[in-house]
DNA sequence: GCGTAGTGGTGCAGATTTTGCAGCGGTCGT
DNA sequence: ACGACCGCTGCAAAATCTGCACCACTACGC
């Protein structure tokens, strides 16, 4: 879109911090992209980056125009869409930010179903934690976020909820595997593989250590549940997840989980959310919605309670 | 603004109902503007106008651009008046949409009190009917709504209410001007002078003499309450307007006015609002603080209990 | 039935704006 | 001290936009 060249270029610099790295990776000069910035300057009557010996950096000024060109540009996408959705073509892009939990399983049968009915819509789908999750809504960056207990941001807005109790994952010969729930005491009794601390599952267990007295001392500390998930059985290691990160026990499966009893670590909370106020592009609000039915789904069936069919 | 110009020339060309037209009130030659239309529809994708014999219309993209538009360039303003603020300028522009009721009294002294503490603020107040008032909002025509009984809009967000009981005015030496609180009834045997349906007070009333069997037959109906107010004393004419809208009683003014029981006629209420999820301009938000507190006393003291000091 | 006045759209030449090159003065790191 | 990088500025070339004359078309008046 032309008229929002130069917006784009004040983005450009900010991401380079400086005028002349932006304009090589712009394919401009230097002098056009810095005439424009003076030219847009002028217009605003306020510097909109502070000039440093060393190149630039955005002033306050800046800080709130940036902000502004994202929600115009998100804006304009959606309006954009709109257009092309009352032309018939059902096209469209979706942008989604989400837990790690959700990768393996829940987000490809989501898109698989939305897809199987828009063949033409498109998708992003990026890993953030409950943090950068909700700052990606904020800039724009994501249309909806899927997160397990977040950080709530005062400029986010929820969607849906739906409670997930926590589970331990093990191997299907793990003695613990013979208990239909489990209590976090049997589970201290076995070689501990645990999610770091910014996530939302190692962040409710912490909060039930502290609140009894029994310790979960970790063998094994990873960033991926992935990892954690596929870790060697023979150790008889024994890891936490929601259930939404997990596979439908279909008997055969090596790897089975068991609920850990809510008396001992309350459920968390996986939350649906999008930006505050911002009305979503036609392809992600669909899809927002076709999420809300299927966590209520989720919520009615297997996920806050006990033990998974199995 | 550069890059807003080519969508301003939209809204001409949509006000205009022409592109010549348009390109007249613009100072261009149809040319020009016929080719950035053109362009323009080229980067949608779809066509802005529908062309008619006779001159064009929005289509139905259209809409939805010029909607966009507007909120883009309101929020621009939004964007240069929180840099002038940070750059110490308390300078800005504050435009009210409000019912007839308070153009008299009280939006001349909250202006007055605002632009006490910041003299470089300008203000733009417009009569706009309770249907009116919340479109102008929704279209950027206004920043906030003043109105008496509105229509509630789903596109409108509520900042503050205040209950307002219907008083009758009347000439000081009026026979009804003793009693301190009114009957219906007790009107219903003098001349009496109404607004017109559209507004608030009229809207009340109507509703009460459906619910019960009293009929007050207006010997005047005018849209002006100004008028209402001002029609000459000696017929012992009877009008019905919200205090908010009258003079405190400083014991002299020939003009009087005395609250109808409320089991007769409910309280109406008066409603401060904005566009919903819009952010206002630092002058407008800080105006409609003050509203907001100026209305709670309001509503504290006078506004809806009984009689006002005699 | 035909002219007229109005509409949007187009080819081509001139006006206007934008871009790029070369060069200035400055700060930092080596 | 030197080189590398930074933002910024004349001046000429390039690109873009504007305007005139003109076309095709439709509604309206007579």
């Amino acid at each position: 879109m032309k008229h929002l060249e130069t917006l784009d270029f004040i983005e450009a610099i900010n991401r380079a911090g400086s005028i002349r790295g932006a304009a090589d990776t712009l394919s401009l000069t230097s002098t056009a992209l810095n005439r424009r910035l003076l030219a847009l300057e002028e217009e605003l009557g306020a510097p909109i980056f502070e000039r440093l010996p060393r190149g630039v950096r955005l002033s306050p000024a800046g800080e709130l125009l940036i902000q502004h060109i994202r929600s115009q540009r998100a804006d304009l996408e959606r309006v954009r869409s709109q257009i092309a959705d009352l032309k018939g073509e059902r096209r469209g892009h979706v942008s989604v930010a989400c837990s790690q939990a959700l990768l393996p399983y829940f987000m490809p049968r989501e898109i698989n179903a939305y897809r199987a009915e828009h063949p033409r819509v498109t998708f992003e789908v990026n890993l953030r934690d409950r943090y950068r999750a909700e700052r990606a809504l904020v800039a724009h960056q994501a249309d909806i976020a899927l997160v397990f207990e977040p950080v709530r941001l005062a400029d986010v807005q929820v969607l849906a909820t739906v409670p997930q109790q926590v589970h331990a994952v093990m191997a299907r010969n793990h003695p613990l595997a013979a208990k239909p729930v489990l209590r976090l005491s049997d589970v201290a009794g076995y070689p501990i593989g645990l999610p770091s601390e910014e996530f939302g599952v190692r962040y409710l267990l912490d909060i039930a250590m502290r609140r009894s007295s029994i310790q979960l001392t970790p063998d094994i500390v990873s960033d991926s549940f992935e990892f954690l998930r596929c870790y060697p059985g023979p150790e008889m290691m024994v890891t936490l997840q929601i259930p939404i990160g997990l596979p439908p026990d279909d008997g055969r499966d090596p790897i089975v989980s068991r609920p850990i009893d809510r008396r001992d670590v309350p459920a968390g909370l996986l939350y649906l959310a999008q930006m505050r106020g911002r009305t979503l592009p036609v392809a992600a609000a669909n899809f927002a919605r076709q999420l809300t039915r299927s966590l209520e789904r989720t919520a009615a069936g297997d996920g806050a309670e006990g033990p998974r069919a199995s």
